[in-house]
DNA sequence: CTTCAATAATGAGGATTTTCATGTTACTAA
DNA sequence: TTAGTAACATGAAAATCCTCATTATTGAAG
């Protein structure tokens, strides 16, 4: 589950944040306008919370952007009580749903949920691509019938992949997302290569050795067969 | 608060002047492209108001300049609506934020504002308790003239309660900083401990004992002395 | 003041994570 | 097609982290 946030406000996007990773989806961030539309272009999310006041342009054409092209993505406006009004007025803003601020973030999450699942329907506490079943709720990972034994960078990398199936996943994006603030610049990936290959050693000697597909100079992508 | 306004529509430029020059701003002012060329290499500015559309040059390569001499201007860009679609697409503008005319002044004051809170955030380079320094840009301890070889948990430990010195942090809140997601429930705070007692030695080691105090129940504090 | 229970500190051992050196594979350009 | 180079894989060693058993300390109750 992929969300991006488009947020200029710094506590706030940070409050939002961290409250959906705990929450336990992927998250990537834009504050700008100009950010917000590179990341719509570059990666595919299964939601995007968008502020409609944005420097650098108007939040109402990313949401357009979204619309206009892959229509996958559940769109969710957050905006100023004032500024809303003005702007739905007679518009068909073209998203799942909106929130005015303030809010408060269960009602947030509500909302996602609400509109990922009417988008559809997978939000069980399970990933399940047949022979391999990760479930959320004991941490746990099955391959073939066999429970593996997964460190937790393990599991939090195939984690991490699963939720983004079929999609390209940079190494620094799972770099940050696995080790955070910890690394600033001056990066080395070899941890990311060392957890990788146990992890598909483990998987392999269960009988699934195809999941982890290497993209040459960019990551790794979850692919199911 | 030293800004350089590069713009060479008169008009526009002295109502912007006028305006930042009101708010307290030291403004100095170039009109085209060689103009601010030559500024921009002879004085450090806090920030740098762009005008893309300059006689004599594009602004984007001024933009590149200063991006490329790794100074910690922020770099404001203003443009013409039409003009700024074809240059955004696909572009890093390296541009820390942008506007669009026409716009309003206290609009432009509120994004040199926000790119100025972005860069000092981001720069801001070491906490200082006298004997203990904790330099962050290089995530180097000192104390007492000595440097701390840390570990990565030692040091975010650190960090965290120097952060909230002289105030008192629950366990919890440390194992959430630092662990995050990893632990839902079910959880021993004997790794705080362990991290702790040895953060506490290697400070003892060098002179400085008494920087984290145990709050019985609850937690932990940094003080000074 | 003493005892008791809860909390914290400690040391050591095992598990995990990271680093390093080296081998292999995939892309690029000629 | 073939070097050459950058990216990735691998195994093993080193560093770090976590767990556990034990001991010490704290605050409260008697």
């Amino acid at each position: 589950m992929k969300i991006l946030i488009i947020e200029d406000e710094q506590d706030l996007l940070e409050l939002i944040l961290r409250y959906l990773k705990k929450e336990g989806y992927v998250c990537e961030v834009a504050t700008t306008f100009m950010e917000g539309y590179k990341k719509i272009n570059n990666y595919e999310y299964d939601c995007a919370i968008i502020d409609l006041n944005l420097p650098g342009g108007d939040g109402l054409k990313l949401v357009n952007i979204l619309r206009e092209d892959s229509t996958q993505t559940g769109i969710l406006i957050i905006s100023a009580r004032d500024t809303l009004d003005d702007r739905i007025t007679g518009l068909d803003i073209g998203a799942d749903d909106y929130l005015t601020k303030p809010f408060n973030l269960s009602e947030l999450n509500a909302r996602i949920k609400a509109v990922m699942r009417r988008k559809t329907n997978q939000f069980s506490k399970e990933l399940n691509f047949g022979d391999l079943i990760i479930n959320l709720d004991e941490h746990k990972v099955t391959a073939c019938g066999n429970t593996l034994q997964l460190t937790k960078k393990e599991y939090n990398i195939l984690l991490y992949l699963a939720r983004n199936k079929a999609r390209v996943v940079t190494k620094d994006s799972i770099a940050e997302h696995l080790w955070g603030d910890y690394m600033d610049g001056a990066v080395s990936y070899d941890f990311i290569y060392a957890h990788v290959k146990n992890l598909r050693k483990k998987l392999a000697d269960n009988g699934c050795g195809n999941f982890l597909k290497t993209i040459y100079g960019i990551g790794y992508k979850f692919q199911i067969n």
